[in-house]
RNA sequence: GCCGGUGUGGCGAAAUGGCAGACGCACAGGACUUAAAAUCCUGGGACCAUAAAAAGUCGUGUGGGUUCGAGUCCCACCACCGGCACCA
């Protein structure tokens, strides 16, 4: 504050701020929308009144993600990306693209909620108060937006389409025989579903959005469930609270059936690796095997589905080394053995229900029969009749010998309070326990026994509550030998950990060998009997050999691990217990909230059941309330609308609300035609700014440039780049980019949209920290505030300082020194052009100027008499095409840092220029404004008599190389690689002149005489080498 | 542990396999000024040497390799940052 003002920014930033407001320069254009022919956009591209979609130039859409308007105000590491964005932004308009450039407001959200069940202030309005004050503040940046298409999440125009999208979801399906989403209407019902009450639960099974009765996340201190993607580490990923897991009812989003295309769509896009790798590391796909293993009879079969464990496996390779199986502490199967040994069972005469549902031994049902008949039928086998359940006048009784039944029960019921005790301790832990702290594994026998399909063994059946009930089947086959976990457990226990594969390169399936390689003799009879040997020391997880893995069937010994694992899968295959199986890590998308600040989901109950409200009525509005906490009984806080949520019908609304992802999901296509009232977004719009439709001119450098370069294994169809250009933080690399990938190929797949993926290129920029190096917060107390920066240097020093901090994707520190650099930048551009004494003269009369005259003063201020029309010399042109092209091609890569120390490189010598020719200077002001709009602007308008259009669309400068030719080069020369001296020769000098004169070089002698030349290396106008020896 | 990224002056950084450190910050010296600020000019990787210089040697996280030539390509390792993490 106490240095002199380098240039009237405060006074020439407002100016064009309001100049191309109150012209509408950045207003994007739809096809069929009337241009006023004055407008800049219009005289560039002689147009007029309504366009048709062909007379409009290739489309641009370039996209920042929108911020959540917090009540922080903005920091400096938003204006990083929405700079990036910007600039491309006014490049490719004088590029001569019909640029889309919008901003918006994701404004439901979890903090305006929370403040309001402090202070009973109602989220709208702090909303409205942030998203006023992050709007001032980023107009205050100068940024090119077209704030005609301005869009707001919470606004009732917008939620009532994403209102309507979930109703899209709702309303379809996944066929996979299409591979893709349907209407509901195309669902084919199986051969038993007959009665309407089971085709409606049938057909509500399928849903793309559907009501589950899950464990879900649930955290206890914000009220509400979280998805998976925002739970980090067992906490929650807004306020790092615990969540702890909890079965309630909940809508899900069926994301898995999308999961295979989500992942092989990344192929064609233009995203990092590392985003990508992300998306691919959260799908997890992971191929392998499911195998069915029989329960050993313990005379206690009841179902069919309880007569065998299904387990996943990668590594069915591993089969013969099974030595136990673990099933998750959930698994439905622990409920039925508990059942079965608790149960108080009724024994003929004992039962008193009036039918029967008779099942035998291996669980089948025999039929349904009065008690008496049933009886009978138990007679005549000299059998015991069971009552194992009843319903009403019905009862289901096994058929079985009682004496058995009972022994069997006691075996169970010893296991049984051990089950139930194990379960009750896993409940208790929350998922921070159950991950990070419960690093010894525990487990309990249940006293039950499995079939190893390959080998007949039996082997125990454990629960621990290291295998996940949402992961596979909730249920492993443990190998010790070869899987660390497995390992870990069998040593707690005591388990056998026979060996099956071994390392190739150790050649240790040479069973002779094998005691030295690690192995030694096992005590237990079985393991022996089969195998005779243990693996010592550690686990051997690697793919290697297979040994030890025969029955009289089959034999995988000596086979590769890759080869052994086709080999059995295709046996258990034709033996009818397992088959190859692909498993994803992601879940379903969790996607009610118990909030108040979100969208309502348009869905009624009646008697139990769910169904839509009418596309018609939305939007559906969320109840006005003054109280926003969820209800006593734990309801959310939409239940305490009591008349809203009562409908006359008899029906009651859906009192979840949606998260705050949902608005985020769509919004880009909400930009493309944001006051549509009929429509999420109109046809000719959409396939115009989103597909490869429109555009009547080539333009050099264009998007589709960019499409023809997309890899080989690219299977979308048609190729279609959607956003061109999609820039944000990488902190939504799992939440948001899934989720709104997931939405578009729904809304594809339905014929909403024209391309399967919303963003071809996706950059991401990197964080800025504090000036100390750490990241910013309010703790360390080293948040740099825009607002400050601005006052002081202006906002074309701010975006320049940003861009010029190092390459946008990295991370990189704040330093407030170096905006005045960039602002000494500007100050050197400003006295380029300026005169002197009139800026003083200038100065002098802002002092004692009226505020509010003081804009007018400006035109007080003369150009440098230096400035002249003048032809500009050879040098100077050389000068200013070195800069064209390194400005164009560093924007063409997004190299902004580079680009702008071009622009200094350039001033650095326009400085010392005696004359400056206006012709060159104007270009110099093209490159410049895309960075420093507000001063270029300003600049342009004084060098063209303030009769100039704006800037904006003028065409970008072309450069020409012949002027950048050299009429001498410096050559430097080396001699064995090592710099000697630097040549000058004629442009037009061949190699053998260029070999002369290094060769006659004084300083090269001295290091080339009396020595052998082995070798000379000329780069033609480059570089000569000389190898001696 | 797994996956990804990054290591270059005092600092932010730049360099199609071809003059390492462009551009900027900080710093030092000078000009202007009564003085300061601002501005303009000059300097600058380290070492060695010197009155000063020239010349020379070393130098892009570490160790190897490929090459006439490596910050850049290959192999092995180290450090930091980000993501995932009992995913069978």
């Amino acid at each position: 504050m106490s240095s002199r003002r380098q240039y009237p920014f405060h006074l020439i930033e407002p100016k064009w701020q309001q100049h191309w407001d109150t012209q509408q320069t950045f207003k994007a254009w739809n096809p069929g929308e009337v241009l006023p022919a004055a407008h800049p956009f219009a005289v560039r591209h002689s147009l007029s009144g309504p366009v048709a979609v062909t007379q409009l130039p290739p489309k641009y859409y370039i996209l920042d993600m929108f911020p959540y308007p917090s009540g922080a105000g903005l920091h400096v590491g938003h204006p990083e990306g929405y700079t990036a964005t910007d600039i491309l932004a006014r490049y490719k308009r004088a590029r001569g693209f019909n640029v889309l450039h919008p901003m918006g407001w994701d404004a439901f959200g979890l903090p305006a909620e929370q403040y309001a069940i402090k202070t009973g202030q109602h989220p709208r309005k702090t909303t409205e108060a942030n998203v006023t004050t992050f709007k001032r503040q980023i107009q205050s940046l100068g940024f090119s937006y077209d704030w005609s298409r301005e869009v707001d999440t919470t606004d009732p125009g917008y939620f009532k389409w994403t209102q309507w999208i979930f109703l899209q979801l709702y309303n379809a399906w996944f066929n996979p025989e299409t591979n893709k989403a349907e209407p509901i209407s195309t669902l084919k019902y199986p051969a038993d579903c007959t009665t309407e009450e089971q085709k409606r639960a049938y057909r509500d099974s399928k849903r793309l959005a559907y009501v589950s009765e899950a464990p879900v996340n649930w955290c206890p201190e914000l009220g509400t469930v979280l998805a998976n993607e925002e739970v980090i580490d067992g906490k929650s990923e807004v306020g790092g609270f615990p969540v702890i897991r909890k079965p309630m009812r909940q809508w899900m989003l069926r994301i898995t059936a999308y999961a295979e295309k989500l992942l092989n769509d990344l192929d064609g896009i233009d995203w990092s690796h590392s985003l990508k790798e992300m998306q691919r590391n959260w799908i997890g796909r992971s191929e392998g095997a499911e195998v069915d293993f029989e329960i050993a009879d313990c005379g206690l079969r009841i179902a069919e589905s309880g007569k065998r464990i299904r387990v996943f496996t990668t590594r069915p390779d591993t089969l013969f080394g099974a030595t136990y199986m673990v099933l998750a502490p959930e698994h439905k199967l622990i409920d039925q053995i508990l059942a079965l040994a608790t149960i108080k069972p009724h024994v003929n005469g004992e039962i008193t229900a009036k039918t029967v549902n008779i099942v035998d031994a291996s669980g089948k049902s025999v039929g349904i029969k009065p008690l008496a008949e049933a009886i009978e039928v138990a007679r005549s086998q000299s059998l015991d009749l069971i009552q194992l359940s009843s319903v009403g006048e019905m009862a289901v009784c096994l058929l079985q010998d009682f004496g058995a039944f009972r022994f069997a029960q006691q075996e169970l019921a010893k296991h049984g309070t051990d089950i139930i005790r194990y379960r009750e301790e896993v409940a208790k832990k929350s998922d921070l326990e159950r991950t990070e702290l419960a690093k010894e594994k525990t487990g309990v026998f249940t006293g039950a026994y499995a079939i190893n399909p390959v080998n007949g063994e039996k082997i125990p059946i454990w629960i621990a509550d290291y295998v996940l009930a949402t992961y596979g089947t909730g249920a492993i086959m443990a190998v010790p030998a070869h899987d660390e976990r497995d390992w870990e457990v069998a040593k707690k226990f005591n388990l056998p950990t026979p060996p099956v594969v071994a390392s190739p390169q150790m050649e240790a399936f040479k069973i002779d060998d094998r005691i030295t390689r690690g192995w030694r003799e096992v005590a237990d009879p079985i393991s022996r009997e089969r195998i005779g040997y243990t693996l010592d020391g550690a686990p051997f997880v690697e793919e290697g050999v297979a040994v030890n893995s025969a029955n009289s069937e089959i034999s995988l010994n000596g086979l590769p691990t890759a080869e052994a694992k086709a080999k059995i899968t295709s046996w258990l295959e034709a033996k009818g217990v397992g088959k190859k199986t692909i498993n994803y890590k992601l879940r379903d998308w969790l996607f009610s909230r118990q909030r108040y600040w979100g969208e309502p989901f348009p869905i009624v109950w009646k008697d139990g059941h769910h169904s839509a409200v009418a596309a018609e009525s939305l939007p559906l509005q969320p109840p006005d309330l003054t109280d926003f906490k969820p209800t006593s009984t734990g309801e959310p806080p939409l239940a305490r609308a009591k008349d809203w949520v009562s409908l006359v019908d008899g029906s009651v609304r859906e009192t979840n609300t949606m998260p705050q992802w949902a608005g985020s999901c769509w919004y880009y296509l909400r930009y493309l035609d944001a006051r549509n009232g009929n429509a999420f977004c109109g046809k000719e719009a959409e396939s115009y700014w989103m597909g490869t439709g429109g555009g009547k001119l080539k333009v050099e450098g264009s998007r589709l440039d960019t499409a023809a370069a997309q890899p080989a294994t690219c299977n979308l169809q048609p190729v279609t780049p959607g956003v061109d250009l999609y820039v944000g933080g990488t902190e939504h690399a799992v939440l948001h980019l899934l989720y709104a990938r997931f939405w578009h190929k729904v809304l594809f797949d339905l014929g909403h949209v024209s391309t399967p993926e919303p963003f071809f290129k996706l950059v991401n920029q990197g964080l800025i920290l504090g000036e100390d190096g750490q990241k910013m917060s309010k703790s360390r107390g080293n948040v740099v505030n825009p607002d400050d920066i601005l006052s002081e240097y202006g906002a074309d020093a701010f975006r320049l300082y940003e861009m010029f901090m190092g390459p946008l994707e990295m991370v990189k520190p704040w330093n407030t020194k170096g905006v005045e650099g960039v602002y000494r930048f500007l100050g050197r551009v400003w006295r380029m052009f300026i005169n002197d004494a009139s800026e003083t003269e200038f100065e002098q009369a802002e002092t004692t100027a009226d505020a509010s005259k003081r804009g007018e003063l400006l035109k007080l201020i003369q150009l440098d008499a230096a400035i002249k029309d003048v032809e500009a010399t050879p040098a100077q042109l050389k000068t200013l095409h070195t800069a064209i092209k390194k400005v164009t091609e560093d924007l063409d890569a997004m190299r902004f840092n580079t680009a702008i120390s071009a622009l200094m490189v350039f001033t650095n010598e326009a400085m010392t220029w005696e004359t400056k020719p206006v012709s060159v200077l104007r270009s110099f002001l093209q490159l410049l404004a895309p960075f420093a709009p507000h001063i270029a602007e300003e600049l342009w308008d004084k060098l063209n008599g303030g009769r100039a259009t704006s800037l904006v669309y003028a065409p970008w400068p072309a450069f020409d190389p012949a002027l950048l030719v050299e009429d001498t080069l410096e050559i430097p020369v080396q001699v064995n690689g090592k710099l000697r001296d630097v040549i000058k020769i004629p442009a037009t000098a061949d190699n053998a002149a260029i070999e002369a004169a290094a060769k006659a070089s004084e300083k090269v002698k001295l290091f080339i005489d009396g020595k052998t030349i082995k070798k000379l290396i000329i780069v033609p106008k480059k570089l000569v080498n000389i190898a001696v020896g």
